[in-house]
DNA sequence: GTTTATTTTTAGACATGCCTAAACTTTTAT
DNA sequence: ATAAAAGTTTAGGCATGTCTAAAAATAAAC
């Protein structure tokens, strides 16, 4: 039986893993799940021991193949936890994070299926992040970070790739969701920050917002 | 904060307290969780720290105000889950219980209300159950158990008391579910058991299935 | 009203998952 | 190439929630 801390913790080394190559090292994953170095130490061993990571000491971890199946099955759930939130029960973007964190922890099959089929089968949740399928694909969307935009690229907004309160607040007040048009007027090299056109209206965003915004350029 | 242990508690003792009055004892708490006398031993003192139950050594126990709230907020939200396994993503009543266990422990005020209003505020679960209302109401229905009805009495099934996979099964073969039309044609004295009409049919079943069937008689 | 049986509580242990402080590796800088 | 810095692991502790065995309190039986 697998706990649900060691859940998080694969949730934790798959999150870091998708967004950089290579070993995952011990403080990544404390700075992910907000613990000490020292308890992600002791519990590596434990997923060592149930063969869910390939770990040598201080060297890094990554996933085995058992252990990846699960992660990439709890990002699943999350991810269709969060549609059913947003799509069935009319949550705000920004609200569903937490709740989902608890909803993905429910263990059964069954349950995960259904909902899916409720769902009518999602392939991308309400942030525009792709849902694994049931058998452990992830659908790939050609979208690129907005920071890799050229200069007088126009794009819509396909999804967001933090999942943070505050985050998703600001986006609310830039008047920035799923959907919007966004043209890139100028990019500054000495922070790579970026004037872009929202409806009608300039704004300036850093480059920490840019490459968390997913889009899709008119091609 | 309330721990997932300490929630399981405080719903045993509600729902034992729910069929039998007086104090609940460590016994009846221990058969009902599943563990040992010595285990709710102590955990009955880290209860009564908290104020969640008002307890004397050996004198038994029973729920403190704010106890007997998170109780039946707890019932509230697994009674409310079942009502959307069943009703939503199509379980059979007899699937649901042991999902609903773990839903019923997901913290978020806002999500019960929602799924509330996504239910269209059911007064009664897919068992007949009353599902207690955001104020701890439980709301009442005019039924009686099967077996306090007199001969010759015809009725519907309005409800079942017990939520058990092997019960629900048992009343699935007998073509009982909630709003079966039920005559009581004969009570055999000896054991309580009756001889009953379902369908053109005739079924002979004991007083222990009986006195689980709540029944609404026609007047 | 004792004695016996039952129930309940305490005592001592154990697993999980976290912590801080100290020791040990690896990497970086000079 | 060696010293300093950064990263990682071990050691020892603590809280939660469980267990078994033994002691204490209550209830039942004679």
């Amino acid at each position: 039986m697998i706990t649900l801390a060691e859940e998080n913790y694969l949730k934790a080394i798959l999150s870091i893993s998708l967004n950089e190559d290579g070993k995952v090292s011990t403080n990544a994953i404390a700075h992910e799940i907000g613990t000490s170095a020292a308890s992600v130490s002791d519990m590596l061993k434990k997923l060592q021991d149930k063969k869910l990571i390939k770990y040598k000491k201080y060297k890094g971890v990554e996933l085995s193949k058992s252990g990846n199946s699960k992660a990439i099955n709890i990002l699943r759930k999350h991810r269709l936890w969060e549609t059913f939130l947003v799509n069935k029960l009319a949550f705000d973007w920004g609200e569903v994070h937490d709740v989902a964190e608890q909803l993905e922890h429910i263990k059964s099959e069954e349950l995960v299926d259904r909902l899916d089929a409720f769902l009518d089968f999602p392939q991308f949740d309400p942030h525009g992040e792709p849902i694994p399928t049931k058998d452990g694909n992830i659908p790939k969307s050609n979208t690129i970070p907005l920071n890799e935009l050229n200069t007088g690229t126009k794009g819509k907004v396909m999804g967001v790739t933090l999942d943070e309160t505050a985050f998703l607040d600001y986006l609310t007040k830039l008047k920035i969701s799923i959907g919007t048009e966004i043209e890139v007027l100028e990019t500054i090299s000495f922070d790579q920050s970026l004037s872009i056109k929202i409806e009608q209206q300039t704004q300036h965003i850093s480059s920490d917002v840019a490459k968390h915004l997913l889009i899709k350029t008119k091609n």
